[in-house]
DNA sequence: GTAATTTCTAAACCTAACTTTAGATCAAGG
DNA sequence: CCTTGATCTAAAGTTAGGTTTAGAAATTAC
């Protein structure tokens, strides 16, 4: 009963669409924890093809690898994951999504009432929003302010 | 009735708080166009600070520097902009919010019956969702994609 | 008039998330 | 056995959005 000696970097890749060399960085990210066959390769469990999907559906909903990672870290270390244990760890998706969309809900209104009206008198306006973790790169704004119109 | 020589860099960076180096690099990419003084030194007009809170803004709400610049590029260019003309260009940053708010919504509606159920077999699933432009850098996946789950 | 600030430019550096490249080794097919 | 294709590692390159650094010139403050 030839107990499969588990998908090479290629398939995996295959059956993921994701490129080779971003696999091999996810496992330098600590997302994924292939084996090594005799020669050296690695070697992934079936596995692995849901949890790369995984990963790549938590960064469609903006989460950084290091997030990831955490999130995956709710898996079961001694087994298989079961459909139950990636609903669990669903639910911290589910959460940050509604964070995501309730913040930029949040700046739509905010815009109606303040760009709306040209003024841009921040921070008067609720625009003025340091905590939102919108940002992204860099070190960033750190507040927003405009001066009374005069021309 | 000395019309004002205009403001110093930094006493722009003073009243957006944004830093010097932020407002230099805004203007390599063709997002701000001061003058130069009799020494070589950039001289804003008072209509900049609006005009970087805007940005500011807009990168809150997700649009890249190239995007900011195409919508300013919705301003007349031989006044001062009015209350009126930023009206004008802040419709499009809303539409361009609401369907980022539209797609997260989507997203959110697709976790509920994909990943909640555990099977995250794509592309059966609607996450499969090549269109997003939530792809932010570097080149990225191209599609998802699962198995049956067997195990 | 001199010292202390600002500002100037160009180039290098930074993070995230990868890709590309180079040269070497492994695995599979005939 | 030999060739072709897949994989390996390490290091450098890429994009976005900036920051930092260095040395020089302009401004401002006293």
């Amino acid at each position: 009963m030839a107990v499969s000696e588990g998908l090479a970097i290629g398939a995996l890749a295959e059956r993921t669409g994701l490129a080779v060399s971003a696999i091999r960085y996810y496992e330098a990210q600590g997302l994924v924890s292939p084996w090594r066959n005799a020669g050296g390769q690695r070697r992934y469990q079936r596995a692995d093809i849901r949890r790369l999907s995984f990963i790549m559906i938590a960064q469609q909903f903006g989460l950084t690898l290091p997030e990831i990672r955490d999130v995956l870290s709710g898996l079961p270390g001694n087994r298989t994951p079961t459909p139950a244990d990636w609903q669990k760890i669903s639910v911290g998706l589910r959460s940050h999504l509604d964070q995501r969309i309730a913040t930029l809900t949040r700046l739509r209104d905010n815009l109606d009432g303040c760009i709306g009206c040209g003024c841009l008198s921040l921070p008067k306006c609720a625009l003025y929003n340091p905590d939102d973790r919108a940002k992204s790169h860099g070190s960033g704004p750190r507040y927003l302010m405009g001066d009374a119109p005069e021309d």
